[in-house]
DNA sequence: TATGAATGAGGATTCATTCAT
DNA sequence: AATGAATGAATCCTCATTCAT
């Protein structure tokens, strides 16, 4: 019953996710979305109450995705893990700087919209665990080195898929190219 | 001679930098400008024009600054002028994020913002030619990688002082820290 | 120092009072409120931050002035005192309405708000306090009747003053007919 | 033939009171209606042809409803007619409040409801015609006091129920006194 | 008949900018 | 030079109503 839907909820996270990343979270507009979707601005409140759950819910779902991925990274070789963990960074390299914009979502309005900011950040926070983890075996293993302080490892590769690709490389292999450097450096 | 100016011209720019870096660039309002400055918000525009032309300045002087640092480094060993050159980046490490916004000033309602992002186009372009530069030297002193494409180098370098700075470490510290890590990575 | 400004604050709550009355909290817009002042919607966000906020200023003033005539009338006599204080109640006499509407105002948006609010329901309580001691003093000193109950002489008085004045008598004329009719009653 | 209805349309009119009296015309909603009636929204429609028509048949019924009744009351003693009467305003006290509403009902769009309206004044005239016939044979036969005009006589009277019962007391018991503070007055 | 989806009109609010003192 | 007041454009959001299934 009822008409048939314009588009799906997902289709219109995936049209916010592009332009939250082109735009950041203030030069975000409903008006703005209802351009790059078929139908009238109104509309937008059917799927979502508000702008704010609109970005939390996309944030949410991005984040999710990166989670799960991750989540089923064999751990045992740590240094291989963290190996498959960057390309699985890489393929989502924006979601840094999509996060950066997390704590400009205002909660006061929308329950779930702090819902799922709450979300984002322990996901947030676990993903951060599962690097530091998986950092500290390879160090533990001999595989890293010793004298650098863990937060430096694990920031520095946190800050790896931020990296242009200037290369326009597939994700795997520029991947594969960010680590060596990470690992074997610049130097000769 | 009239009276007596409430802030300097510079003031108004510091101010600015912090909020531009703090709210982004739609995030940053006149409002919120006057609620940090002596006097009433219709006084900033005694000093500029209008909002586009207020940040482009800001983000002209900064880069301005960079630049004329930069440019007095001495070239002759191309490893240590990059330790220096990184050294610099470090202590202006929210320049990235900064220019970052500077493609979301709209320059159609002056003159005066136009030119200063034009300067600031120029001034960025120059800055990686300079980087290229001395990344090339080095590769050809074989002081790094030769199998490394140079754009890669110079992608991992410029991205290097984006790293968050957790250990609190002072600025020539933890430049040296980064560099060492750039250069010899961080496998045993 | 600045330009004059179109209206006085007061003549905006004037203005807001004539209109909440004659349509009620919800049927109370911003635009019709800037259709019966000079100059435009927007101006009235200068004096007030929200509608909130402008119908909550409204009522405490409307009940402020209440107050503060009630509050010097002489109470040595209650039967007298009673007499005055209804034709302060009849001159004021869409108190009622006005507040009727006060619990709608939603207070979330607005610290204002919610202190104005506070305050007038205080002073509210607080005249519905001086009446229950007057008639209580009457009652006792035998000027009313003892079988009634205390809340229902209250109520009735209080219910009084919506009386429609009819006859448009002047107020003073119109109070003690009510006053003497709630005494005496309508019987022979 | 054809579906089951969903509900009858004396429950909408039953939600639809209750809606309008605890929120107002302007506070009244056809998502609200719907909230606390089963089925969509935009089953309504099958229903009433716009919001004006909902208020106003509404409106129509209960002023009906009270006419229906008021209008089977034995006349021949005029006192206790009065008392009865004021019995049956009672027990439909928010009758007035509901009325006041009555004005707010913007007619161009809907015949219907204009035609509602025409009827529900025509009632509430007549309603005003009964008391004063009945008040001025009461006061044509001694019970009322004659030098009170009769217009506020009426006015009095019809006001009384407004009264809050603060007692709780039952319809009738709650009528008898307010009919007897009426007729004897609160004095000793 | 029932309904989920779509929509346009209308009101709230913010903010850059201009005006007048 | 400084500023308080005024304003219009732009965005957010709600709601009655219509559409299409």
């Amino acid at each position: 019953m009822g008409r048939k839907q314009l588009y799906a909820e997902s289709e219109l996270l995936d049209v916010t996710k592009r332009l939250v990343l082109n735009h950041g979270y203030d030069g975000f507009h409903l008006k703005m979305l209802s351009q790059h979707l078929p139908g009238a601005r109104s509309t937008i409140y059917q799927y979502y109450a508000n702008k704010e759950e609109i970005v939390a819910a996309c944030m949410k779902r991005v984040i999710s995705n990166v989670y799960e991925k991750v989540s089923a990274v064999d751990e045992t070789d740590p240094m291989s893990a963290l190996q498959e963990v960057l390309t699985i960074y890489v393929e989502e390299s924006k979601l840094h700087q999509l996060l950066g914009d997390a704590n400009k979502i205002n909660t006061n309005n929308s329950e779930a919209a702090a819902r799922d900011l709450a979300f984002i950040e322990k996901v947030h926070a676990d993903l951060k665990v599962q690097l530091t983890r998986l950092i500290g075996r390879a160090q533990q293993e001999g595989k890293l080195r010793k004298e650098v302080p863990l937060p430096v490892l694990v920031g520095t590769f946190f800050n790896l898929f931020n990296t242009p690709n200037m290369l326009n490389a597939p994700a795997l292999q520029w991947s594969q190219m960010l680590f060596d450097m990470w690992v074997g450096g610049s130097g000769q």
